[in-house]
DNA sequence: ACCTGAACACCGTTCAAGT
DNA sequence: ACCTGAACACCGTTCAAGT
């Protein structure tokens, strides 16, 4: 039976578009995680059948390419800076809010395999940045590659951690020192208590460490070059 | 209707385990992708109904925790080598390598919260060796986060290749090049034509690189401090 | 103790039918 | 042109029933 009130909430709402399709896929996985994204979820927080999705996106592998090339195209790719080290440090740390905002992202990567526009537009900045900074071919493939490895690996970790761990590090580790006894992991154990424990801990603040002894690594093998 | 032959089969087949379920797991993950392992599917090929390995794993999430410890059991942890730096080296490689036969392991790392034993034992095994090697446990937090986000981003990075590149990169990059005209990725152009359709390039050969580039870094921190 | 068949509540997706 | 209802072939999982 069709009420008023449906028909009114069917009129009142804007027509269906990729682009709000999308979004609103994203709302949801960013939200409820990427297993509450189901066709017939978002049909209905969009105040639609499921069925009519199809009308704006070929399947659902379509509508996850489309979700990751707007997560890309979120990340900072402004050239303005002294330096190609400058460059890739905020995009470095661009990517990784990014990741951390849309935790879905890494784990869809996967089985994207047709990079789309922002993640070809993306790529080629990043390499630009690195040949205009001095890098010859080689050795800007391999410092893409070492970027992008830690950068991806660090925020598939961050998500990784039991979820307490991201934030109020103490409690969760100390339920983590329960399933086990010390003495069969004494290393780890020492880790937990001694640093993880430790109020104030955010095992996030461990990407930036990384990141520049990357960059000066590659600084030091460029301008050995 | 049960036939003679079916009889004879479910008869001489082993009984089933615990073990064999996850390694016959594993194998059709391997072999044919994470999406293709079905309880129904599984059951198939170990000759029984889906419902039966209920009696052996508690759900499919048991399942896969069961899948991951066994993968991670498959790194070398042996801890005899002149130096931490030639320790974590060798198991890098070997953590890369078993994470190039199960591709799955890292994609599914995501989802499993409860850490298993194997997994624990390889934790506690690297933590002691950098600890050993004169890190301090700040020091080997750091470390141990740069080097495994290193490890499983770029797996990662690997697995999300045209499936070509990763052996027959020259035809892979040509089919990709089709994709966009050069004037509108300039870069990204150069890099493929230039650097990646060379004839023996392969991407895995880019994890060394980074690989080292981190361990030095690493080397050089552990002296100065 | 282990295995099965039928059933349940979900998926993505199709297709003819509505407006 | 866009949306819907019913249907199909799949999932993971339960439960009572078989041996």
């Amino acid at each position: 039976m069709t009420t008023h009130a449906d028909r009114d909430a069917r009129s009142r709402r804007a027509p269906l578009s990729k682009e709000r399709v999308l979004y609103a896929a994203m709302g949801l996985a960013d939200k409820e995680g990427l297993d509450s994204l189901t066709m017939r979820r978002l049909g209905q927080k969009l105040g639609v059948e499921a069925m009519s999705l199809y009308n704006h996106v070929a399947n659902k592998d379509d509508l996850l390419d489309g979700m990751v090339d707007i997560a890309f195209s979120e990340i900072d790719l402004s050239s303005n800076g002294p330096d190609w080290k400058s460059i890739m440090r905020r995009r470095a740390m661009s990517a990784r809010e990014m990741l951390a905002r849309h935790p879905w992202a890494v784990g869809l990567m996967e089985s994207r395999a047709t990079a789309g526009p922002a993640n070809l537009r993306h790529h080629d900045s990043v390499i630009g940045s690195l040949r205009k900074g001095g890098f010859s071919i080689e050795m800007a493939a391999h410092a893409y590659s070492l970027m992008d490895s830690y950068i991806y690996g660090f925020a598939l970790q961050h998500r990784n951690m039991p979820v307490g761990a991201r934030k109020q590090a103490p409690e969760a580790a100390q339920t983590f020192l329960r399933r086990f006894r010390a003495e069969e992991y004494p290393y780890l154990a020492e880790m937990v208590t001694g640093h993880a424990m430790k109020s104030g801990y955010d095992y996030g603040d461990e990407f930036e460490f990384g990141l520049d002894l990357i960059l000066n690594g590659l600084e030091r093998l460029r301008d050995a070059a």
